[in-house]
DNA sequence: CGGTTCCTTGAGAGAACTCAACGTCGGTGG
DNA sequence: CCACCGACGTTGAGTTCTCTCAAGGAACCG
């Protein structure tokens, strides 16, 4: 039963038009870089904050009709497709600051499902208040236009063939720069099976690598916690990857 | 070399403002969907026509300043970047109508080399008249992001982990769809070599899939073009891969 | 006609997958 | 509070697909 944002609106937090100046993404988020009449445009565009109370909840469904851009207030969010053999095939991962839709943007509709990983929050945009907001604010179509090639670029780096080390590498990387907790620490929310899913492996490939880097002294890994011990190593081992393009505060 | 009539047109033309209404590539070119204003605005802005009589000959290299956008007009031109051992990954192919360049919207250089596989043409405008447009012509912007999604789209598609059979069949069936020759007949510009890179497989792979097809009597292939004799099979077999999405006139 | 480059086919090797079993964790209800 | 259940995580054994290495033939061009 697809989830509908609106349905949620109604209830206690929400119906509060989202303040971007006290939002804790702030630092991440397209809203942050931008110029004060920007700014202004944005704020006044943020239609509601949908909240994601559980990991697993839909934000929309594939095929479901693009009305809405979203932006990752708090928490974990993935987006995938599912064969007709039900196999899920997770193409993204979110997190606070990023865009959602952004390839419904050219499409009437959402061409995959998303979910919360963990317990969510996103800010959501009407595509008209979007369009509208593109040809007033050339700042807010540059910074989307640079998050599109970036996706663009992610989306190429994974197609490449290379090995499972070399990807699993790419990941912890992409994903310490990402979501950096403790210094040298990474913390993987979403399953071993979602990771394997995204970087087209097996999940006990990914399991097999873990354990690799564990005794070759590279990591320290302790269920979704992940310590990186030798990051250098990781970094050579990742870089023909080039995943997740370095990412700047816009 | 293999050329036709419009290499006069080439050389008699160069420095000319290419005429829209007179290009052979119109009906997918996104002016050809454009309203008049919208013609009328791009026709001023194409800056001029860029001539690839030689197979091989760059359009520019990665690295390089984005400064143009352009358009193919006549030819078949790859997208490819180079890694530190002088490996060669195609990452796109340009047939006419296509636009080349649009990852670099976001960006301020080009993030990989484009070169001429066949003898071609392109329409060159640069990307401030470019972005100029963007914001003066809405229904110019909704067809750039329309591509830059199919080209997301296409990227995703290809990083899934398919099987040799797949990778080719799917590459078959968006060649026919995009360069359709005689009916049931693809011809496939570049070598063996490019698709390889392109679809992530090593050359001899392809060769054998294209072997094993004709075994089974799923095509019959001949140097560089290929009969398509069980077009329903190899969608089916396709199908998972869902590569380039159907292109719509606009 | 000689030299590339491209295309094709064969044989062997290796990386990742599948299948299977077992340990672990977190939630739920008795 | 604890026992149970299901999902997740980890490890092992065998298989398979694709790659690498090698060589011969075909096409193209100077």
């Amino acid at each position: 039963m697809p989830f509908d944002a609106r349905s949620t609106e109604s209830s206690a937090a929400l119906g509060i038009r989202p303040r971007c100046d006290l939002c804790p993404a702030a630092s991440h988020c397209p809203v942050g870089g931008a110029s004060r009449d920007d700014l202004a445009c944005w704020n006044a565009s943020l239609h509601s904050l949908v909240p994601l109370p559980t990991a697993g909840k839909m934000l929309f469904e594939s095929g479901a009709p693009a009305r809405s851009l979203y932006i990752v207030r708090a928490g974990c969010l993935k987006s995938y497709t599912v064969d007709e053999e039900g196999n899920e095939r997770v193409r993204a991962f979110y997190f606070p600051g990023d865009m959602i839709g952004l390839d419904a943007l050219g499409a009437d509709s959402y061409p995959s499902t998303v979910a919360a990983v963990t317990a969510s929050q996103v800010c959501r945009m009407p595509l008209t208040e979007v369009r509208a907001l593109l040809a007033r604010a050339p700042g807010v179509m540059q910074n989307l236009l640079e998050r599109i090639s970036r996706d663009l670029s992610t989306a190429l780096a994974l197609s490449g063939d290379y090995t499972a080390e070399q990807r699993v590498a790419a990941f912890l990387v992409a994903m310490s720069q990402r979501v950096g907790g403790a210094p040298g620490a990474v913390r993987l929310p979403m399953t071993r099976r979602d990771i394997a899913s995204y970087l087209r492996l097996a999940t006990e490939t990914v399991c097999r690598v873990l354990t690799r880097f564990e005794e070759l002294g590279r990591i320290q890994s302790e269920s979704k916690t992940v310590r990186m011990l030798d990051a250098a190593g990781l970094r050579t081992l990742a870089e023909p990857v080039n995943l997740m393009p370095v990412l700047r505060a816009a």
